[in-house]
DNA sequence: CATGAATGAGAGTTCATTCAT
DNA sequence: TATGAATGAACTCTCATTCAT
């Protein structure tokens, strides 16, 4: 595969100057910008170029097509998220903490990062492989939490996939409401701690 | 509104006759297959009249633009959750059976109408009012039913809007793994059960 | 050419009842009101149906086609600015009076039908043939005035085909700027009268 | 202005190099032809690009659309006719004869252009502000010349902005039917002296 | 590496006209 | 006569990509 890549004609090696690993990142940057503000489809390369500063023709010199910037921010993105939420548990004391911490520190990447979800929503459309792989990536790691807090004994032993799919969809949707379309009004810090509450005991009245 | 609507004069009055009927409501499930299949932009129009089978042209006796007829369905298939979870929870006998009952209803619609979650998740980019509106809406009736539960005793007395956020992640991408990613070996008949024990017990090891 | 005309098949033969009449003259009306608003190219068959009032079918009950119609709104007006200037100078008494009553019967005329100057320039490329016959039959008209004007012993002589179109063209050029351009600060009144001056006496100055 | 045009992001740039300028200037010619027989309607871009040998996408490279190029050929040529005239007149000795030669300079003009009149006359229905833009400063020119007229003793000190709109008139149908309509048997060396009497005499008899 | 002109397939949309009712 | 749905050719415009300089 290694060879096959290589003889890959087309294929385009990583900037060998460092004028061109500063033009590809203004590129990245500036296709971030677009892909977030207007989306996959109203982005034209001429826009992105434009907004980088560089000629259009510079385009093809760092990426093979507009799927190529756009996967590549995919993937940076859900790395992003990946790590965000490595480092927010770091301190956690028990599994319920590091449920709330990871979702305190992927809102806090959210609003820092506010192309993020119309990033890798669009991924669905225009690299499905991707939005999907994203997302069962991040389900396994949460699913690893659950298995690990099992371990632990905080949680209970009947735990399954799909209880990972329904914490990452609860993140999800907080991180829409509270980091996307956040509110002038919304208290979103406290947001992971009402997650932590439905995590150690759903919606129910205390008895 | 009526002298209002007159004046527009593209407007697109309803069809005046059956057969014109016919041919919108053909028109609207080519639509809804192909936005399915390919989604919004690599349909064509022509693909959607060619599948419809009536001429490209007679798709503008029925739909300003392509964008229209893509809102069509959006409000179609928003309408079509609404409905589909108010019948499911119609024998529901408390409010952790509702909101089981609810997310049971909304599988089996998903299940049934695949495109649902790639016309919806592409609303964001074709039409994001909808698209907003949709789950602000949807958020909304899932706060009522919350608000139901908390003046019936089942629910815990402070929950509010973000509550209703988190049902609804959990929700929608328990259907986005379960209905539209479904696997052979799933067992997609126990996932409402397990949904209404997260909202019973949370993720919480029994004492 | 009767019977020609008669075996020609798509020929339309003129209304045979009274609502038949009346859908025609509607249909003229408003096709004035469009091609004089909008121009030709800019109206559509539906909007001169919309604003006639019938469907859009019916129009072609009654032309033969968007040139048909046109080219029955040219041949209208263009009897109309003969019929406007023929009635102007029946009480003229002599040869200069008849160019200045025909003048301010034209103004009278383009003044009540603002239309009249895009119909018939558009015709330039609707229907060139009529645009030149419409140009080439005034100043026909004009020459005769002049020639009468030759015999009457008013008019110099020497006049000829060139100065007809030198007359028609004053006309015309004072009908746009003080009929369709006119301004509220003109005196529009005073218009013929200078037309006759220059006519009589040039530009020149007195002895 | 720079930094207004920068911002407008479709906004096209004047040609950067050589070949640019070279392609463009092919377009304006083919665009002049095109125009020029068959009108704006029914000239079609890609009929443009064919003649001028360049690809359908390339026209869009140097304008933004139809009728941006046709409004750059209106101006080009209205400028043409103010340039004509300026010339013509450089050598006249009296106010009369730099009307005469005013009108030869343009019916010369008009004989090398003939496009022109089907250019502008089709503005009044393609773009009617460069149109009556057109008109509106010719007029104001000729104006300026008869008050240096009146000045110089020449005319009559009566003369007024009619005067000025009478003389475009006459002008503009003497090229129509000398340059456009010409026929074989005209002698059109004779029409800028004709113009000239009626400036001088009007179409009195002698005394 | 950078530039920007050139390419052309492909899309959405319009609308004069026809025709079955 | 009147209706309005149906037709499809034709058009303008976009833009990812290529390439000569």
């Amino acid at each position: 595969m290694g060879r096959a890549d290589a003889a890959n004609s087309g294929a385009i090696s990583p900037p060998a100057t460092e004028r061109g690993r500063r033009t590809r990142q203004k590129l990245l940057e500036a296709a971030t910008s677009e892909f977030g503000e207007r989306g996959f489809h109203e982005t034209s390369i001429s826009e992105i170029t434009r907004r980088a500063g560089v000629a259009l023709g510079s385009f093809y010199t760092y990426f093979e097509s507009k799927e190529a910037i756009f996967k590549a921010l995919v993937r940076e993105f859900s790395d992003g998220v990946r790590q965000a939420a490595a480092t927010g548990i770091e301190d956690s004391r028990d599994s319920f903490e590091k449920e709330r911490d990871a979702l305190s520190a992927f809102l806090d990447f959210a609003r820092e990062h506010k192309e993020i979800y119309r990033i890798i929503d669009e991924a669905e459309f225009v690299d499905p492989a991707s939005y999907r792989a994203h997302y069962e990536n991040t389900a396994l790691r949460i699913h690893d939490r659950l298995k690990a807090g099992m371990v632990s004994g905080d949680f209970n032993k009947e735990l399954e996939e799909a209880h990972a799919w329904a914490v990452m969809g609860m993140n999800v949707f907080l991180g829409l409401r509270y980091a996307v379309w956040a509110r002038p009004e919304d208290d979103f810090e406290a947001i992971p701690e009402i997650a932590r509450s439905i995590l150690t005991n759903g919606l129910s009245a205390p008895d």
